[in-house]
RNA sequence: CGCGCGGUGGAGCAGCCUGGUAGCUCGUCGGGCUCAUAACCCGAAGGUCGCAGGUUCAAAUCCUGCCCGCGCAA
C-alpha cells in the first residue's frame, strides 16, 4: 500500500489491479482487499480479474498503454502476454535480497531462519517465480525481537521508497538489469497453518525466531493439556540445566513460565493465547491454572 | 444462518449439569517479620455474576432473545 502511494507520487496511475473479494472474518462475509479500499479512496480505477491466462486481462492491460506495471504482493504468476503488455514490462517489489527467499513468504522464512539482514529488491518480472533480473535493492537489519508483522511494515515502507527513487530511471531505461545467480537461490514457499506448530526439540533461539516469524499468521502454536495455545512472545534464557523432555514446563508461577527446548536450553514464554481466549501474559496463564510446572507442551 | 469456546470484584479462573451464604490463585491498600526477596505472616477494601425478558417461594445456576470477545476456517 505504501508502494501505491509512492506510485501516485511519481506517475499517472492508469488503474489498480487486485485480488477478488474473498470471504473473511468470523461470519465469512465477502470482504474487499485492503488495497481496493485504499485505491478507491484515492479515486483510482480498480479491476479484479479472476483469470489471468485467458488473454482478456492482457488485452485490457495493453489498452491502458502504460509505460510499466508495478506488481507488489499480488501472489499470482503472470502469464507472458501480461508481462509483455506494458511498454517496458512489469516491475516487482520483492521483500528479500534476491535471489534468496524467492516465493510468497520471504519475510517469515527469513526471520524463521535466523537471518540478521534482509531488504527489498526491485526486479523486472519474467516467467519464473521471482527469477527476473534485478536493478535496485535496499538492505536493512532484522531486529533480534522483530516480528514478521513489524518487519513487513518496515519493508513495505522501504519498498515504497525504492519505487520512488528508482522506478522513474528504470522506465527511462537508465537502470542496469542484473541477472540473478540461480545457484544462490533459496525458496520461501507459502506458509500453511501447520507450519506454525512449535518444535520444542530445536534450539531456544530457533523457537524464538519461529515465534517471531509466524506472527501474525499462522501464529506459533503448541498444545497444552490437549488444547491449542498460541505463543505470541518469548525470550531466550541463558541456562545450562537440561530438563529431560523438550517442551516440559520447567517453571510456572506468578512471575514467569519457562519451557525446556532442545539441547538443554530454556525459553521463557512472555505472552500466550489459550484456545478461545484472548492474549494474556504467560504468568497470568499460569496463575489462572492454564499450565503448571511439569506439564509437557507438544 | 459455516463449526466451536467464552463474558463472575483490578487480572486469570472455579461454581452452572444436580437452583438456596460470592469461592480459588494473584494484584491493590494497611500492618508485621527479615541482612534480603517476584519470599513469608496478619488484616482490609473491592462484584449490577455481559444486557433484556421468562420460569420459580428463590436464578451466576434452568429457558428465550440480543450485545461483545476468542479459536477453527479463509
Amino acid at each position: 500500500m505504501p508502494s501505491l502511494d509512492a506510485l501516485c507520487d511519481i506517475a499517472d496511475v492508469a488503474g489498480v489491479v487486485c485480488q477478488t473479494d474473498k470471504p473473511a472474518g468470523r461470519r465469512l462475509e465477502l470482504a474487499p482487499p485492503a488495497v481496493k479500499v485504499h485505491a478507491t479512496k484515492l479515486g483510482l480505477n480498480v479491476t479484479q480479474p479472476t483469470k489471468l491466462k485467458t488473454g482478456d486481462f492482457a488485452a485490457w492491460l495493453r489498452a491502458q498503454h502504460a509505460d510499466v506495471a508495478l506488481v507488489v504482493a499480488y501472489g499470482r504468476i503472470l502469464p507472458p502476454d501480461v508481462l509483455a503488455a506494458p511498454r517496458v514490462g512489469c516491475v516487482n517489489v520483492h521483500a528479500s535480497l534476491l535471489p534468496k527467499y524467492r516465493g510468497a513468504a520471504p519475510i517469515a522464512w527469513a526471520i524463521a531462519n535466523g537471518e540478521t539482514e534482509t531488504g527489498v529488491t526491485l526486479m523486472k518480472l519474467d516467467a519464473g517465480m521471482d527469477t527476473g533480473p534485478t536493478f535496485a535493492r535496499t538492505t536493512t537489519a532484522i531486529g533480534p525481537d522483530e516480528t514478521a508483522a513489524q518487519l513487513s511494515a518496515r519493508l513495505a515502507q522501504l519498498g515504497a521508497d525504492a519505487v520512488r527513487r528508482w522506478l522513474p530511471s528504470y522506465v527511462a531505461g537508465q537502470c542496469v538489469l542484473v541477472p540473478q545467480q540461480d545457484a544462490l537461490a533459496t525458496l520461501a514457499p507459502p506458509l500453511e497453518k501447520k507450519d506454525g506448530r512449535i518444535d520444542w526439540n530445536k534450539h531456544a533461539k530457533q523457537v524464538h525466531d519461529h515465534v517471531r516469524a509466524m506472527d501474525p499468521w499462522p501464529g506459533a502454536f503448541t498444545s497444552a493439556r490437549g488444547r491449542a495455545v498460541k505463543v505470541h512472545a518469548t525470550r531466550v534464557i541463558e541456562a545450562t540445566a537440561a530438563p529431560r523432555p523438550s517442551g516440559r514446563v520447567v517453571l510456572a508461577d506468578k512471575s514467569r513460565v519457562l519451557v525446556a527446548c532442545g539441547f538443554g536450553e530454556i525459553i521463557e514464554l512472555i505472552t500466550v493465547q489459550p484456545e478461545g481466549r484472548r492474549v494474556m501474559s504467560a504468568a497470568l496463564w499460569s496463575v489462572g491454572r492454564g499450565i503448571s510446572e511439569g506439564d509437557v507442551l507438544e
